[in-house]
DNA sequence: TACATTTATCGTAATTTTGCGATTAAAACA
DNA sequence: TGTTTTAATCGCAAAATTACGATAAATGTA
């Protein structure tokens, strides 16, 4: 980034098996993930009951699912529902299948 | 980590999805995995006429891939050759086939 | 023997990630 | 209306990641 003061570009499939793959890397959302594929969906507070971080922590991490496109989420009144977000689900499933063919 | 000291205690499936997830989480890896996986080996030079980054850039993200298992490396008098480790690939294939059920 | 090739590693800088506590905001409830 | 619940965000510190150039070590070649 010296040089040239350019960024690569790579090739949007890659970018976006790299963004789900980044979402996996960290154990934590690994499970949350886990959870919500068990039980459809969750709220922040039955992660905070599931996995020894801070809300705060669990907060983010949730941010970052969602960031990724994994998860979605949906405005209850006072809570806030996040679900898997199936058709991004699909794709990386898809992009996964596709590396380790 | 201020409270206990201690750290959680992730399940061992769980930590290798988050490492092979780490190792996939750069595009230029992606590159690199890839390229392998299309020519079955490669040597280090081959990805730096490949991928527009240093030598010594390339070179980590290589160290990096070996780290996570999903790669070897066998000398070659002045050249070192890396290839997928296909056992290593197969766990991580059942791994995320189980995630993405 | 001198030089070229190949790769690893070191030192460094900039950025990102991870985690926490504290605080805020909004809705629900008593 | 005051209190509780739920979740987002801020500020901060520590650690990890990404990238580079410089250098070193080992082997091959002229």
């Amino acid at each position: 980034m010296t040089l040239s003061e350019e960024k690569i570009i790579y090739d949007e499939r890659i970018m976006k098996l790299a963004v789900f793959s980044k979402a996996l890397s960290h154990p934590a959302r690994i499970k949350i993930l886990q959870y919500m594929e068990k039980n459809s969906c969750c709220y922040v507070g039955d992660i905070v009951k599931f996995i020894p971080l801070a809300q705060s922590t669990i907060s983010q991490h949730i941010k970052e699912l969602k960031t990724s496109g994994l998860i979605n989420s949906f405005q209850e009144s006072q809570k806030t529902k996040y679900c898997i977000n199936w058709s991004n689900w699909q794709y990386a499933k898809a992009l996964f299948n596709n590396i380790f063919r």
